[in-house]
RNA sequence: GGUCGGAUGGCCGAGUGGCUAGGCAGUGGUCUGCAAAACCAUCUACACCGGUUCGAAUCCGGUUCCGACCUCCA
């Protein structure tokens, strides 16, 4: 078995994969805020780290796998009059905070099921970890690296910078930033302008508020998953994941925080998956090319010419690196379907097979080349490739120009089922359980449509195929006799 | 403005010095009552300008365009 190399953020390199513990992974991504409907940038994150989660679980791995919910409303702005995203929805429906929350969790959940992404080991709630991020506050400031104001307590990264590196992830450097950020309304109760609150003081109109040390305020914007990770994986974890867009300040913020509280890092290795686009654009309200996961599924939305289904947006973004941006557009995702449907009738194939004597093919090269792909941090696309070239030669083999014998079938079967089902979780689009009634009922339909064709009858035959294709039965005529399927 | 990344054929998307990635679409063929599927063959590439090299899509420099972050974000 080759090593995993995966590319680490915080090296700026792929490396071997080696986890503190030979036996486990500890792993933390970065879960949705729930304060709107679930979208396409929820479902990248979700299914790269989806397929990790798998492939670390196959490779023989306990995996801990925590994804959380931001259902602390956190300010929209750096100014104190800010409202929070949570707070703001819940007074425009007159809703408690936490109605809005729970709603669109539940609408996530849904989702992440349609998408076949696996339910984390754990998936704690923000405000449910109040207690644990005042603690880690508390011992922040005790190690002289937070300061209180105005009962908002903020980190003091140019104190932290003089003997840490603040800027270990993203790369920045400090006397950068400090040149950069412009004043915001001179108002700041901030030491410095990198400065970044760890507890802010709640304005009278804020919803969401708790007691604390310092006020009545609400947690800062980073210490919710430096909190719960190191009370679920401990203060020194495995994988830490997310989009590319928290590198900074994020995911450098909770480093340093981690840090601060803890003198450790908190994870050893950080991936982060790429944005995706729409027709070349950004994602974006502003741009009407924001388009929901529901109005995936369901295709409603103007830029959508149909409907699609859940396992071909899967599938699409296993198509592209998880590192490289994806571009959606009806003719992309099309094309995907399409090559599902191609990739799954190969499978069917595969299992209706007649075993030959010998083989005129060396199956296990292309398992080794799956397998170091996969192995050379997650290339999907890559694998996809290998397993289309299999397909080809699996259907060549139903024609007679290849033969496989029972043990390269019976490898490649299991082939196609580690990676199409285990690891990549896709499913055929319309699953075929409980078909044995409609076997009997689709072989008398058949039986009266050779009848049809044996008469010259066509119109019949015709009238028998175009009906059961608008039911999306479709029916292939071959050699060895007419076969149907479902279409999609 | 600062930091970082990208530009590949009709569309999507791998690849990082010489050897066709792959999917979808197109064209021709095989098969078929017709169709679909499948198979075979085939067409369309590496943003632009220089440089390094026997050889560059790949390395280096410059240019243009696009994107991410710098402010809540997946």
């Amino acid at each position: 078995m080759q090593d995993l190399k995966i590319y680490n953020t915080l090296s700026g390199k792929k490396e071997i994969f080696k986890p503190i513990n030979s036996q486990h992974v500890k792993m933390y991504v970065c879960g949705p805020t729930v304060y709107g409907e679930g979208h396409l940038g929820h479902a990248r994150p979700a299914i790269t780290f989806d397929i990790l989660f798998r492939y670390l679980k196959y490779l023989g791995y306990k995996v801990r796998y925590v994804r959380n919910i931001t259902d602390v409303g956190h300010l929209l702005n750096d100014a104190d009059d800010g409202g929070d995203k949570i707070g703001e929805k819940a007074k425009s429906l007159q809703l408690e905070p936490m109605e809005v929350a729970h709603y669109y969790t539940k609408k996530y959940h849904d989702s992440m099921q349609k998408l076949n992404v696996e339910n984390p080991s754990i998936e704690p709630i923000a405000s449910g970890h109040i207690i644990e991020q005042i603690e880690m506050i508390k011992k922040i400031i005790d190690n002289g690296f937070g300061y209180e104001v105005n009962g908002s307590v903020y980190f003091d990264v140019v104190k932290y910078n003089e003997s840490n590196n603040y800027g270990i992830l993203s790369r920045r450097k400090i006397e950068d930033m400090m040149d950069n950020t412009r004043e915001l309304d001179g108002q700041s109760d901030k030491k410095n302008q990198v400065d970044f609150a760890l507890w802010k003081k709640a304005s009278p109109e804020h919803i969401m508020r708790w007691p604390s040390p310092w006020g009545d305020g609400f947690p800062g914007w980073h210490l919710e998953c430096s909190a719960m990770s190191c009370k679920y994986l401990g203060e020194e974890f495995d994988i830490h994941g997310g989009g590319m867009d928290l590198v900074f300040p994020h995911h450098e913020a909770e480093i340093a925080q981690c840090c601060a509280a803890n003198n450790n890092k908190g994870a050893n290795y950080w991936m982060h998956n790429n944005m995706i686009t729409i027709g070349g654009q950004k994602m974006g309200k502003s741009l009407g090319n924001f388009i929901t996961l529901d109005q995936f599924f369901n295709g409603t939305h103007s830029k959508l010419n149909q409907a699609y289904h859940p396992m071909v947006i899967r599938f699409f973004l296993l198509q592209a690196h998880y590192r490289s941006t994806i571009d959606f557009s009806n003719d992309a995702l099309q094309a995907a379907e399409k090559g599902l449907i191609r990739l799954f009738n190969a499978i069917k194939v595969l299992n209706e097979l007649i075993p030959k004597k010998q083989s005129t093919i060396d199956v296990s090269f292309f398992v080794s080349k799956c397998d170091e792909a996969m192995n050379d941090d997650l290339n999907t696309p890559i694998v996809l490739s290998h397993l289309f070239e299999l397909v080809k030669i699996i259907n060549s083999a139903k024609e007679g120009s290849y033969d496989l014998k029972l043990e390269d079938i019976d490898n490649l079967k299991q082939m196609f089922h580690k990676y199409t089902i285990s690891i990549f979780g896709l499913h055929s689009l319309n699953q075929e359980n409980n078909t044995s009634d409609l076997d009997g009922l689709m072989n008398l339909i058949l039986d009266i449509r050779n009848k049809s064709k044996e008469n010259k009858d066509w119109a019949t035959a015709d009238k028998i195929r175009e009906e059961l294709n608008n039911l999306s039965i479709q029916i292939k005529d071959t050699k060895d006799g007419s076969q149907w399927s479902y279409k999609n």
